[in-house]
DNA sequence: TCATCTAGTACTCGTCCGCGC
DNA sequence: AGCGCGGACGAGTACTAGATG
């Protein structure tokens, strides 16, 4: 249905010359800038709107000689990357920047992605859950700063959440229910998964208990793997790795407790990480702690907008404290529950 | 850790000089465009990896009166717009387009986005689940071409998956399994849901069928709301109105089945829609009609580039055939399953 | 003579800057 | 001083005209 009104896009001159003004003050005047009279300024908003004028980003970056611009990868299907970006994209606007988001693809991966944020002259990086090796990251950054949010490097940006502090706030919860007999269903071995269950050890030995660990992974299939061997140690407490392992666990302990001697439901407490959606699906109401992606976002901006506008040179580490979002899949000892699962609300 | 090499980017005319060549000589070399010599190709290749020439996108796009951006719309949060932007991403390169992607936010919503696109030059726009009234789609696509994803709009084009035949293929599944006491959960009253159980209505009854229909949303909570009348009602095969409806569907029925009198597991086979990562969770394995993204996202590229490239000037409805993810949920009747609520693999 | 290659210039569209009034 | 103009500029591409063999 295009077709017809395929009149060229009017252009700043356009609005200028429409204004009876030149191309400079037009620009000055579309931009809220101070210069033009006020009388000018408004011929000028009138032009621009009765031609429906927009001016081309492209151009105007050139010309400003800078983008104002920070480049965002991200793995799109990671829906705790999707709430950052999202939040990112509102920090940016408020910092006065832009984003740039570029999803790492199978085909491309990360290193094209970041070609083609560099190619569009993003004045920054920020690399969310980067799998790059840290010596490609440095050389990144020699050129434009790069902030890493949720990974640890040497040297560099870093804006994460406090992973000990996070299997603090569950070790408390679940304590503060009465539960004394804890487990935790452990991730792997990757720098994240290491951090969970240390912390979940220093903070149950920290409370004199002697808690169980089960080595896992971060998937389903691992907490429900674990089940077993967590409900025959008479654990009542458990702290998954993340929210996929929790639900693993949840689904295989109900299930056992389903065709088991006790008709009673699940009888574990147990706290997830990430607070992902899944945390939230309507029968899984599911504990977790939640790294606030907006307070992530926002730290990750001003990172690098310090950077950029601030003439900062040394590498700062932003932690921030994560929160402990409670929903049913945790209850007091012995748990009340009614028979469905989750608890009523 | 920046600063230090911060001398001024290369520039082509940098490399040309180095090369020895002129600009546009070195420009249409880089681009392995038609002209150049082999040996001048090669000297502008050698000098602009030595200077670590990267040519300047925004300067590319305005010089070349083009820009070959398409322009994304998406809910960032939303896995299925994840999974097709990302093919999006594939399809449009292979297209030797690029895609723009904006993020629907709840600040900016949906005409910032657009805003944010059509500033950037896009040449046409691929809106994912657009909500925006369609006078202004029209308005838009006068200007633009706009391809409407997952959407109907009258005069526009649209590429989306063929509800009727996903419904036609679950039902086909459940009949074929021996299910003949079968029940919808719909998802309330919109296009796609009417669809769905328009659909399920037409080919269950085109097998002689009498099947229950029990209204509902698109949400766990009602899928878990309409287990009982469905369990109630003898129904075995459920096609439930998208994959969160299914979900809650199942939970609710396995705990149904874990309290009450039958320690059999769960009764009923299940079909989702959508297969979305939630239907791929290790603990959930439920069978689901796909969109095929990938289909999808080729489809939508190639419709924008016909009438980009190819002057179409009519609007095309491009429909997909979807199809069945056949996973564990779904089992002969009388269900054959292990206590454990999945089949085992 | 003709195809190949190349240089040079015009141009894209805004923004920045120096200068007059 | 406040306002506004004209023109250079940013980093490329398109096009034309000319040089080469």
């Amino acid at each position: 249905m295009a077709g017809v009104a395929e009149q060229r896009r009017p252009t700043l001159a356009d609005v200028a010359s429409r204004a009876g003004v030149s191309p400079g003050t037009a620009s000055l005047a579309l931009r809220g800038a101070p210069g033009p009279s006020a009388a000018s300024a408004e011929r000028v908003r009138a032009a621009a709107s009765a031609l429906g004028y927009r001016a081309d980003r492209a151009a105007s970056r050139l010309a400003a000689r800078r983008t104002r611009l920070l480049g965002v990868t991200l793995t799109i299907r990671n829906t705790f990357h999707a709430e950052l970006a999202e939040a990112l994209q509102d920090a940016a606007e408020d910092a006065g920047y832009q984003v740039l988001l570029h999803p790492v693809t199978a085909r491309r991966g990360e290193a094209g992605a970041v070609d083609v944020l560099l190619d569009s002259r993003c004045e920054a990086l920020l690399l969310l859950g980067t799998e790059m090796p840290s010596s490609q990251l440095a050389a990144l950054d020699a050129h434009d700063p790069v902030v890493l949010v949720g990974r640890r490097a040497q040297g560099l940006d870093v804006v994460r959440a406090d992973e000990a502090a996070g299997t603090a706030l569950a070790v408390e919860h679940l304590v503060g229910l009465g539960h004394t007999r804890l487990a935790h269903v452990s991730g792997g071995s990757s720098d994240v998964a290491r951090e969970r269950r240390d912390g979940f050890l220093a903070a149950a030995r920290a409370r004199g208990l002697d808690p169980l660990v089960v080595e896992g992974a971060f998937s389903e299939d691992a907490g429900a793997a674990a089940a077993a061997e967590v409900l025959a140690a008479g654990v009542t407490g458990v702290f998954a790795a993340n929210d996929r392992v929790a639900l693993g666990l949840l689904d295989a302990a109900r299930s056992a407790a389903a065709t088991g001697s006790s008709g009673e439901g699940p009888l574990l407490a147990v706290v997830g990480y990430d607070d992902s959606p899944l945390a939230r699906l309507g029968h899984v109401r599911l504990t977790s702690v939640s790294q606030d992606p907006g307070a992530l976002a926002a730290a990750a901006v001003r990172t690098a907008v310090e950077r950029l506008d601030g003439g900062r040179e040394d590498p700062v580490d932003v932690v921030l404290a994560p929160r402990l979002v409670v929903r049913g899949s945790t209850g007091p000892l012995p748990p009340v529950r009614s028979g469905g699962g989750a608890t009523s609300r």
